[in-house]
DNA sequence: CCAAACGTTCGT
DNA sequence: ACGAACGTTTGG
């Protein structure tokens, strides 16, 4: 029964009695270890926080809980409402269960709790008794983000050495005696921070020193703090420390005990040693707790682009904000986590006129745009504003850019030379049924066979070049009406029977193709066959054949590279009225003298403009 | 005392 | 590696 119902039942109450209760003075630990079992506890044993849940403790001092600022921005707004852990929100109307502040609500200069002390000195923060920067520095409080120990600075003893502040987060360093044992946040763990090393060998050279920005949170620091890294002390002298949860009858509060889980925790850091002795030393955070700080994190600097004049003046890594472009991995906006404009729901303009301005923008500044706020990130997926849309050469496509394409709904989709997957461009096919233009031209026919099943009702274009192994057989696969049509209408069919361009280029197809083009994409105006080596008189006579619709349809005709074609088929040509372009280059046994005659054939012939229109050497 | 939410463990 | 769950801690 333990682990069902959902939260609500048992509070936390099982605490009282059994294990330590240091609570919420840390000053006091020593006396209100549980005293029953413990003597005296070896003084790095009386840092042990209370926690038991979550074996916490590392030797010298557990990580102690963090508390909001209550003044940064995160903190003074309200609830979007909308994120994952609103949602889970009893007063959301969710089952209460995870317990987790609101996405966007994330303090981002969490603080020591008043509750904290020093552990030298066993007294609180005492800066505002002071001036001077240095004086408030030396009476704050500082936690260190290896040995997570809470000290003055000034109560330390250790001559001239320095900590590496933390500037991020507030009260937070590396402290002095971690420093210069050359701990980081990784190896901490070992030996609880008991034995104050003499400091022996090289010190590190910490280049930065410290300001103290106290009064005032820090302005746009990250939570990533001090968390725990990791510094199981387990080792020698550390008395009990996992043990203490056994050791109280701990209400068997859960599933989790019984597993009996209990080397896990030591291992949890698994942090690069981010030893540099200088700059803002990375915290170690848990890796798991990282990774939701991280995503936190940028939840709050997506927040903040809309505003970068205004509050936080740092120089923090906006950046990446802008680094993407429309295609990028995620699909911007609300999809991920919901975000509340700022402004709700009214904004100054209306939608129709912020979609002209969003009209003029490209896919990287729109893609920006729809950071800004919930509002706008609908707005933006406006299909209009997305025309068409390129992802073309991204080897990878992931489902979140698959699934913001489809958002989108554009009219020419660009997936060439990309890796896009069978199923990955069935399932965008079905979506887009609006789609017009597809150019898939590079992709594997493993992956450009899905055309073959999928409803193209709007295709006009479609661009096949240079995909690797399509002959004939291939292309009849495309081109042939679907065979478990319906007996009634549309039986005939094709798929790509509207389709009024078609690139084609380094196919190995042959005349057989073409018979199949002319059949079933009876409508192609522009038509492309460069490069496709077996195309010769034989097909040109096809398609200007009297019987061939493209004979009367064709504007466009590229076939560049056709090697095989020969002087003989040039006065074909003149057969198609329609026919503005013609691309004959590198057509290596076309005679110039032969080109120059049709070029030349005037006004009853098929080119107004020679000069521009036949294309017949590269140049 | 309680709502809020932190930090760890568990299940997948 | 993630996300869900939850005991415990905090400030009011």
């Amino acid at each position: 029964m333990a682990d069902d119902p959902p939260g609500a039942s048992e509070k936390g109450e099982m605490a009282p009695g059994t294990r330590v209760r240091l609570g919420r003075t840390w000053g006091e630990l020593p006396l209100e270890i549980e005293g029953k079992t413990q003597e005296l506890p070896e003084p790095s044993a009386l840092l042990t926080p209370p926690m038991s849940s979550s074996g916490r403790g590392p030797g010298a001092g557990a990580r102690r809980r963090r508390t909001r600022c209550r003044r940064c921005r995160a903190c003074v707004r309200t609830e979007c409402g909308d994120c994952h852990f609103c949602r889970d929100m009893k007063k959301f109307g969710g089952p209460g269960r995870m317990k987790q502040s609101c996405l966007l609500r994330q303090c981002t200069a969490p603080v020591l709790p008043h509750t904290a002390v020093c552990l030298l000195c066993g007294e609180a923060g005492k800066e505002d008794t002071v001036e001077g920067e240095e004086e408030k520095f030396a009476l704050s409080l500082m936690e260190c983000t290896i040995c997570n120990e809470i000290v003055h600075p000034g109560c330390l003893k250790m001559g001239k050495a320095e900590g590496v502040i933390n500037t991020e987060i507030p009260n937070c360093w590396e402290c002095p005696r971690c420093t210069q044992e050359g701990r980081t946040s990784k190896d901490s763990g070992e030996g609880p921070g008991r034995r104050r090393a003499d400091n022996g060998e090289e010190g590190p050279g910490l280049g930065s020193g410290w300001k103290l920005t106290e009064e005032l949170p820090p302005p746009l620091p990250r939570r990533k703090g001090p968390l725990p890294p990791g510094a199981p002390s387990e080792d020698g002298p550390g008395p009990h420390k996992r043990k203490e949860r056994e050791v109280g009858n701990e209400p068997p509060t859960s599933r989790k005990k019984i597993k009996g889980g209990r080397e896990k925790h030591l291992k949890k850091k698994p942090k690069p040693p981010s030893a540099s002795p200088e700059g803002p030393a990375a915290p170690a955070p848990s890796p798991q707790r990282e990774k939701l700080e991280r995503f936190k994190r940028m939840c709050q600097l997506l927040e903040r682009v809309p505003d970068t004049s205004s509050s936080s003046s740092d120089s923090d890594s906006d950046s990446d904000s802008s680094a993407t472009s429309l295609s990028e991995d995620e699909a911007p906006g609300e999809a991920r986590n919901g975000r509340r404009p700022p402004r709700g729901p009214d904004h100054p303009l209306p939608r129709a006129a912020w979609l002209r301005v969003f009209q003029h923008l490209g896919p990287r500044e729109l893609c920006i745009c729809m950071r800004v706020c919930r509002t706008w990130s609908r707005w933006c997926y406006d299909k209009r504003l997305w025309p068409r849309m390129d992802l073309s050469r991204r080897k990878s496509l992931t489902p979140p850019m698959l699934s913001g394409v489809v958002r989108r709904q554009p009219r020419a989709l660009d997936l060439s030379w990309t890796g896009v997957s069978k199923k990955q461009l069935m399932w965008l096919l079905n979506r887009l049924q609006g789609l017009q233009e597809l150019v898939l031209s590079g992709c594997s026919w493993l992956s450009v066979s899905a055309l073959g099943s999928a409803p193209l009702p709007a295709l006009r274009l479609l661009d096949l070049r240079w995909i690797e192994d399509v002959k004939d057989s291939q292309l009849r696969e495309l081109l042939l009406p679907p065979p478990d049509t319906k007996p009634g209408q549309t039986e005939s069919r094709g798929r790509l029977q509207g389709v009024a361009e078609l690139r084609l280029a380094g196919l190995e197809l042959t005349d057989a193709s073409l018979r199949l083009l002319l059949r079933h994409a009876p409508q192609l105006s522009a038509l492309d066959l460069s490069h496709c080596a077996h195309v010769g008189d034989p097909s040109v006579h096809l398609l200007t054949a009297p019987t061939s619709p493209l004979r009367e349809t064709l504007v466009h005709l590229n076939l560049a590279g056709c090697h095989r074609l020969t002087d003989h088929c040039l006065p074909l040509f003149r057969r198609c009225p329609r026919l503005r372009r013609l691309d004959l280059r590198s057509c290596r046994q076309l005679s110039p003298e032969a080109c120059a005659r049709l070029a030349a054939a005037g006004p009853p012939g098929p080119f107004r403009c020679p000069e521009e229109k036949l294309l017949l050497k590269d140049s």
